[in-house]
DNA sequence: AAATAAACCTGACAAATATCATAGTTTCTG
DNA sequence: CAGAAACTATGATATTTGTCAGGTTTATTT
């Protein structure tokens, strides 16, 4: 089993870079590795984290429920990136659930080793709160986008951003599947809707599918549309 | 000028009451106390920030600006709050303007003086993360408020925010009055929406009214409403 | 105090979105 | 492979919300 976290590739894409060896080492002697089923839940929405997860392979939702028993995916989390790291930090119970979108790797990092680095060494927890206020600047760019943009604009903007992070295949469908009812959960709109509006896409050559499969053919309309015109 | 910082009681509400002794003096002797009159702007969405702002008296509401011409408030800052922190962090631009709600006395304090304390004293940094964190938390709430609940449960819920968070007078309305256009930029919707669903509520005895100032006289209500009922 | 501007209010209408109902498709499972 | 379950699709309709247009009141300035 090739898991030292010192030869993980992975942990360049996070705040783990800047651990030094020894914590690393540390790190690496009380993690856990393990592999979550498409739709298993890692933890939920009220759960006490004991420790971080690192995302080694797949993706997972974010999501927190809503009153009248919606799913609201606040953020999808993938290979290199840690959750329930906010949790940890604050010592509250989580305020999402995580879930995994298709089969996941994902490594257990005991709490512990994150906190006694962040009060050892500066530079961890400087690269830590360098994550955190990014992802505090993102959150505030997802509510703009709320209550300023038509439920039409955010989900060809979800189109976007769906094939800027995670790609497409060679016959230009996204990598990353979702279902419609997902894609209605991160755009906060109800699936028949979302529903309609892809079919819409797809009749203006928008969008192309096959079954689940979903891909982007005209780019450019869908910013222009995102951009408001 | 009783302006040392070590002697300001302000600062026992947010990250600098980490900072030992010999920070305090040094952040006491850079920065700079100043006062802005109501509907002022402190800074401008894509301004670079040299430093971070403490507030010590009066609100001021961070916003930002939608491509629609909209602006969209994402938090309102009071007595004990710092602003600008995160782009200072990040190294980036702000992603938000701060504007005075009402007249204010807010304290600059160099970049400097917080970047090196960060790198020195990880109590100060660990501080500043717990913060960071509660922040991030509230941001995901707000998300799924904006996209779950309706524009009147929002409105709902924002009166009984500014009842909890700043309080009534003896007559019982609002001490933080804000315009019928700011209550519907931090709900993300029209003003006249906003000034109609406020009349209704008046109409139904959850609020009342005089000139610019508005009360709760129905809490219950109000929660009831939000809940959804 | 008059003039002007800014904020507040209301009605009528249009557009966006949710909801309910129903049916077709795909995917899963025994 | 059959049947069930989950997902996708679309129509009809109701609700919510935004927009425009015109008022009134309140605040500010001269």
């Amino acid at each position: 089993m090739e898991s030292r976290c010192e030869n993980c590739i992975i942990r360049q894409f996070n705040s783990l870079r800047a651990m030094n060896k020894e914590e690393l080492k540390k790190v690496a002697d009380s993690k856990i590795t393990m592999s979550v089923k498409k739709g298993e839940a890692i933890f939920k929405e009220g759960d006490k984290l004991d420790g971080v997860f690192c995302v080694r392979d797949g993706v997972s939702k974010l999501s927190k429920l809503s009153a009248n028993g919606k799913d609201q995916i606040v953020k999808l989390a993938s290979k290199g990136q840690i959750m329930g790291q906010r949790s940890v930090i604050s010592e509250e119970t989580t305020n999402l659930s995580a879930v995994a979108v298709n089969d996941m790797q994902v490594c257990f990092i005991p709490k512990e080793s994150i906190t006694h680095t962040l009060h050892a060494n500066p530079n961890f927890a400087i690269e830590v709160l360098r994550h955190m206020a990014h992802d505090l600047k993102e959150a505030d760019d997802v509510i703009v986008n709320m209550s300023q943009k038509t439920v039409k604009q955010r989900i060809a903007e979800a189109f976007l951003y769906l094939q800027k992070n995670y790609g497409e295949d060679q016959e230009g469908f996204l990598t990353l599947i979702l279902s419609r009812e997902d894609i209605a959960n991160v755009v906060g709109t109800a699936t028949e809707s979302c529903i309609r509006i892809i079919s819409e896409f797809k009749k203006k050559g928008f969008l192309k599918t096959s079954g689940k499969k979903i891909g982007v053919t005209n780019q450019k309309k869908l910013l222009d549309l995102v951009e408001g015109f």
